[in-house]
DNA sequence: GACGATTTTCAAGAAGTTCTGAAAATGTTG
DNA sequence: CAACATTTTCAGAACTTCTTGAAAATCGTC
């Protein structure tokens, strides 16, 4: 091969081994975070193309079965960080990931919180109040061990609430967790 | 039984009853987040009960074996959320969890950021690297990808390097990360 | 409304992980 | 240092989760 080619090669080639550095690495650190590792890659998949994908070309680009994609490529979407793009001419599907990833982010701190912490902390609160006795009379040990419970369970619903709101700053759509992130960084320097 | 043991007894059954509640809440939320479930109640356990307690007591209380219960503490003490306490005139080692709560989120914090997103960051980096290609000379199609390519890259690198300041700072030891938690919700209401 | 194209579903199987239990290692006491 | 107590390790079992692939459903077109 020339010369004249051999750069544009070399690109290409980088360039496909980038991607899949870049998947392998998405999905290692969804798996980590209890994100099943195909869901992840196909995210990384869609995020690092840029363009949208049909489900045929996730399935050659991965080497997935058409069962896993689809079900894989529907989350993606009900979670909002992928959306179904249609072209003109083509019955296909095809997919396209979030290109902000500030607004990626935060959409799926939203979910996780919705499906995650929302429900914990309503059932933390449930769990509290099962030893929420009226009135204790007598001051004996088993009386200061619930106390000691109740305090105990107290500070981590405390502690949880106020994450939440924290996080609930971030997750508004108006972006203002970004400039919040912003001024933190600021103060920090 | 007559009234009067009637409601301590209550009390106590309500308290076994919360710890079990709890114990399954904690659990489910960590194997949501990709902790092992058991690792998760060994941890609620002793989170709840507030004292220290042996392996034996851990096996009964989870109904785990004792090799479970040996691993999994020995992680839990290595991710310093619990520490080993020994007791006179017993030869066997008790567990203690950290009763702080704000406390035990910024070590657990700690611990993946150290453990996952640091290594991703760099490996990100890394596979940015990739693709920097000295100086492109044709503005062809291929060179666009790549710096297509390259800007997401980028921007992912961006977000997560200033999450990580964030979380640097409420890591930190001194306990800021407390106090900037409480003043952002004050401007938050 | 029948046909071909595409997507979705789901039971069965594969893959991956967590757990067990008994043996080995370690530690302690007299 | 023998005897016993306790902890750790790890190969295989048990369990959970993920994936497949083919059948069913859906969709759009003629």
């Amino acid at each position: 091969m020339s010369k004249r080619t051999d750069e544009p090669e070399h690109a290409a080639v980088a360039l496909r081994d980038a991607r899949e550095r870049f998947i392998a690495l998405w999905g290692q650190m969804g798996s980590s975070w209890g994100i099943p590792r195909t869901m992840a890659q196909v995210h990384a998949l869609l995020f690092i193309v840029g363009e949208p994908m049909n489900t045929d070309e996730v399935m050659a680009g991965l080497g997935i079965s058409r069962g896993n994609a689809s079900m894989t490529l529907r989350r993606l979407v009900d979670w909002g960080i992928v959306s179904r793009v249609h072209r003109r001419g083509d019955r296909k599907e095809y997919f396209l990931a979030e290109q902000d990833v500030w607004k990626m982010f935060r959409t799926i701190l939203a979910q996780r919180k919705k499906q995650e912490i929302d429900p914990l902390l309503e059932a933390l609160q449930e769990c509290r109040q099962t030893t929420d006795s009226p009135r204790t009379r007598k001051v004996d040990a088993e009386a200061a061990a619930l106390r000691a419970h109740n305090d105990r369970l107290d500070d981590l619903i405390t502690f949880m609430r106020i994450a939440d709101s924290i996080s609930q700053r971030f997750i508004s759509p108006t972006g203002e967790g970004l400039e919040l992130a912003a001024k933190l960084l600021d103060r920090a320097s």
